[in-house]
DNA sequence: CTGAAAGCGCTTACAG
DNA sequence: CTGAAAGCGCTTACAG
């Protein structure tokens, strides 16, 4: 049963500060910050001997002090309701990992938090002095029950619904859809169905249209209507079946608003013996690996690129801090095709 | 084309410091530090009053500052390499959750960082002088490649391999497994047979031993031999077909790994009409509710706590910061049985 | 019960 | 090119 005490015996650990680079350095500690910051002019001997003393004591500049003095505390928050994950941690990988380059670091709040807690989490970051704060979510047609509007520092919304004046970004919905739905083109399937997901999702609307509008460019006419309901297997194994029971043209390719949707769909298929792609080409949406690659065969899908999603976020927030002009409205970022094996076009992984 | 600029006009935001609400209170800063701490002794007229101006001044204590002096940050920083979100926002949901409640921010740091550019990470979060870190990852027997030994701070690990002197929090694997195989039992079942993970991995192992010692505790003997491979469908799918063509008695029940190989076991009696869970029972492990409840039917199976293993982990980093005495080493944190209809006990959802 | 003063570790006018 | 000094917004001995 061994037991460990943390603080340090005999007081607090001494850490280098700037005062002991300065004085090993024997310069000023004027000197020192702005040598160690690289403003300033002063002979390139001075620097270079500050900046070695500092690599030699293994000095670590305070942010807590830094922040105080100049007002910015190069720390962001990220708040979001989805614990879920699927959506939030590419956008939050993509983000801290964007941000640790620039030297800023994001603080997280994540739950499933009621109005007030949402509140509380927002009060601690403020306290924190996060210089500007990024909101993302499970769905873009929805935001958190919180008003931000006068927080005073900037905001950017990830992956969210985002009010009138500000700034966000999501997914490019309807281009997404329509180079999925190209794709079956290019490889000649003609006759093209849809299994939207739920109509309660603006996603799901805006993938039927980008399915139409790929259509349209082509000549071709939809082949019967999209289908919603759920995002699920057993949306996307109904309608299969429907769409196969129903009179009319069976399709040669269907475009599914989800990979799950998709999933389902195909195990339809292998049930009704039909051929997957040879019958009938399938492609679906988000690039969700744990369904994706389990599929027989592997599913040819759109990856919404999230990680890059959470950089640009975090980039533009960086930008509205510093002070520059940004134009405000919500930017649709592109998405990109994963080939796989479900349309016939690609090679085994 | 509305374009915005952030920085206030005419120079930068007051912010309401203590100042101002001492000089508002009538009372010297020192008090009024102490009012808002709820530290000394004073009239509770006067307590109040302050507290009542700051409220009405709606002053937001500046951490930074105040860490300065206390040399604290009431700040943690989150490591891990897990960026696919699984096992680790949950873990950081109900860590960074229980920590607002105790004043404390969480730092997330998240990619699948290289040594190097994990150092960089950890480098920004020593400067920000965060008070404890926590390590994470996506699974409990590999570790981060980064020493932290002479951090100088207090560590703790969740769902992480954790040096020998340490303190980690790792879900009990063997004790989920038990329960797991004693529900089977309390069900009648007899014959229970385990398809278990990749072998490489040490949880498949533990929740091997779960398995055996339940089955030893109540007088029975394995089905068989556990069926190691990957955590996939495609590997329950098979391990299914080979557990029925092998000659020798056929089980009643059987004990998945995780609910990907529950999954694809399912979808295999399906094929072979086999029913679940009339003919055999089948309890899974991980509570992944987009596979557990796309199952038919839905699945019975342990679920981690992840939550709660985020939370305990924070509670314990922060009492260390505090200085108390804690014994090393690593807790195994119960799980529990989410019980659906795949061994024949529930009740639909 | 209350306050004046020092100080946490930096940056940045201001002066030389 | 370099430095002494003020100050960011707090907390906390120390003194009364």
């Amino acid at each position: 049963m061994v037991v460990e005490k943390w603080s340090r015996p005999g007081g607090v650990v001494h850490r280098t500060t700037i005062r002991d680079v300065a004085a090993k350095a024997d310069v000023s500690v004027t000197t020192a910050s702005r040598a160690l910051n690289g403003t300033g002019r002063m002979s390139e001997e001075t620097r270079s001997r500050v900046e070695r003393v500092a690599r030699e004591l293994d000095y670590r500049p305070n942010y807590m002090a830094r922040g105080l003095v100049q007002q910015r505390s190069f720390t962001l928050g990220l708040l979001t309701d989805d614990t879920y994950g699927r959506f939030t941690l590419p956008v939050a990988a993509g983000l801290s990992s964007a941000m640790t380059d620039k030297g800023v670091s994001v603080f997280l709040s994540a739950g499933e938090h009621e109005a007030h807690r949402l509140e509380l989490n927002l009060r601690a970051m403020e306290e924190k002095r996060i210089d500007g704060l990024v909101i993302s979510g499970k769905r873009i047609d929805r935001g958190l029950p919180i008003d931000v509007s006068s927080l005073g520092m900037p905001v950017v919304y990830v992956y969210s619904l985002c009010p009138e004046d500000a700034v966000g970004f999501v997914p490019d919905d309807i281009n997404a859809a329509r180079t999925a739905v190209q794709h079956l083109i290019g490889l000649g399937r003609r006759k093209i169905a849809h299994i939207a997901g739920r109509p309660s999702f603006e996603a799901s609307h805006l993938r039927e249209t980008g399915w139409r509008m790929a259509l349209e460019e082509n000549g071709l006419t939809p082949c019967g209507e999209a289908l919603y309901s759920n995002w699920t297997e057993a949306h996307g194994y109904e309608a299969a079946f429907h769409l196969i029971a129903t009179a009319g043209e069976r399709p040669d390719a269907i475009f599914c608003s989800n990979d799950q949707i998709a999933r389902g769909v195909i195990d339809a298929f292998v049930q009704m013996g039909i051929k997957v792609p040879d019958d009938i080409a399938i492609v679906g949406f988000d690039n969700w690996e744990v369904f994706a690659k389990a599929t027989r065969p592997p599913l040819t899908t759109m990856d919404m690129e999230l990680t890059g999603l959470g950089k640009s976020a975090g980039l533009a927030l960086l930008d509205m801090i510093e002070g520059k002009p940004i134009e405000v409205g919500v930017r649709k970022t592109p998405c990109h095709l994963v080939v796989r094996e479900s349309c016939g076009a690609g090679k085994p992984e």
